[in-house]
DNA sequence: CTGCGCAACATTGTATACAGTCCCGCCAGG
DNA sequence: CCTGGCGGGACTGTATACAATGTTGCGCAG
């Protein structure tokens, strides 16, 4: 079977990757970051073979990958789980990320092109015009960062960031909030984009005061404050 | 089959993975850190089954986890082969080393036991009496910072340590160097254990100093020069 | 009614089989 | 001598088959 051949709703005639373990690789985290399957749900490989009309070898080997990516866990002989952050995990990977955000944002602002300024302002102003869905917002919101991780030119720095942040999307895929603070949420990144287009400040104050909104427990962070 | 009945070198008694999959694994980074696989050469997945009495469905599985971690890259329909890091990427790498170690240290030094301190005093010891092969001097470097990666208490930053400095480590396992310099960048970390003790002093200070020691390049941190 | 044991089923882990692609060398033609 | 096509072998990607473990639900004893 090849991937042309594959049935059903896994269609993406942008960019058809050539194996069917990239595609259901990619398929799989689109549908997880989504939250079409939730936190702890388990991940029957023979239904997924069924659903995409394919054996279960290419979906082992990109649940594999998913795995080292952080999104599912393996219970040995018992299958794989999308992975259920628990709020401990969630500070922590929000306490590593906000370093790295900074030094993605530093490096950025020092190699910031008018290109790249534009995009991001582009987004921004979609942001605060923003009326549609909670998963557009926060496609909006991971597209900002995405910007920025690549405008620092790092690739380990962003793939580092990717992998972070997806589980971190997915386990807020379900979170319910009022349009209010998601709306409260979104305009802070006006400040960000001010930061990376030369504005003077430190890059630190920016995102502690855009993550810890409702992402992060500020009490954790003493030792980049220090540092900052 | 199972792990027990399989053949050859691979027997590591100490513990056991249940499923092939994750002996594999082990297996496998273990060869391309110690320089067995070199960078660059392909991994051939009949062979290797061959050689571990073993199908090529556990292998494969087992590779693409370590694609994940970078340890090795796919070439779609022609391999895998164990990444080769050019000089860019090694600096990208290490300048995305510092921040962490910084962070790492300073979360260590907050969360610093006497315990924790002895061990790793007794692994600085160790490499100020050392005298043995140029792979041993590498793992007691990986040890020492380890040790500060697991007593920084954030899982995630351990992990991403980890997965960042593998492949660093494959790529310097086939690295000549003389005993002078080997000796010399050894000895540096005794200036990174007194501040993880508590000594007064920027841990970008001691880092920087450490990882120059022919690891980066310094004009690629003026960014954290400035935040330091 | 409740708890335990056991058997049938479901699912994962691994092996084997097959199809398509890539690579390398050979040979013909320029 | 060099170049381009082409055939055979080797290898990857995927499918199917089998083995072993985990799960579930039912019967039965207490």
């Amino acid at each position: 079977m090849t991937v042309k051949e594959m049935t059903g709703e896994a269609r993406e005639p942008i960019t058809v990757p050539s194996t069917l373990r990239n595609h259901v690789l990619r398929e799989l985290r689109a549908r997880i970051v989504a939250g079409r399957y939730k936190p702890g749900e388990r991940l029957n490989e023979s239904r997924l073979a069924r659903e995409l009309n394919i054996s279960r070898i290419p979906i082992r080997e990109a649940l594999s990958q998913l795995q080292e990516q952080g999104l599912v866990t393996n219970h040995e002989r018992r299958g794989m789980f999308v992975t259920k952050l628990s709020d401990e995990e969630v500070q922590q990977i929000n306490s590593l990320r906000m370093v790295l955000e900074a030094e993605a944002m530093r490096l950025a602002r020092a190699r910031m092109t008018p290109e790249v300024l534009a995009e991001l302002s582009k987004v921004v102003d979609q942001m605060e015009n923003w009326e549609g869905e909670l998963i557009d917002a926060a496609a909006l919101d991971r597209r900002f960062h995405a910007i920025i991780w690549e405008a620092a030119g790092n690739p380990y720095l962003e793939r580092t960031l990717q992998s972070l942040t997806t589980p971190l999307f997915a386990h807020k895929a379900l979170e319910h909030v009022s349009n209010e603070i998601r709306r409260w949420r979104l305009n802070h990144h006006r400040a960000l984009l001010n930061y990376v287009a030369g504005a003077p400040g430190d890059p630190m104050l920016a995102i502690l005061e855009h993550l810890r909104m409702g992402y992060t427990d500020p009490e954790r962070y003493s030792s980049l404050a220090v540092g900052a």
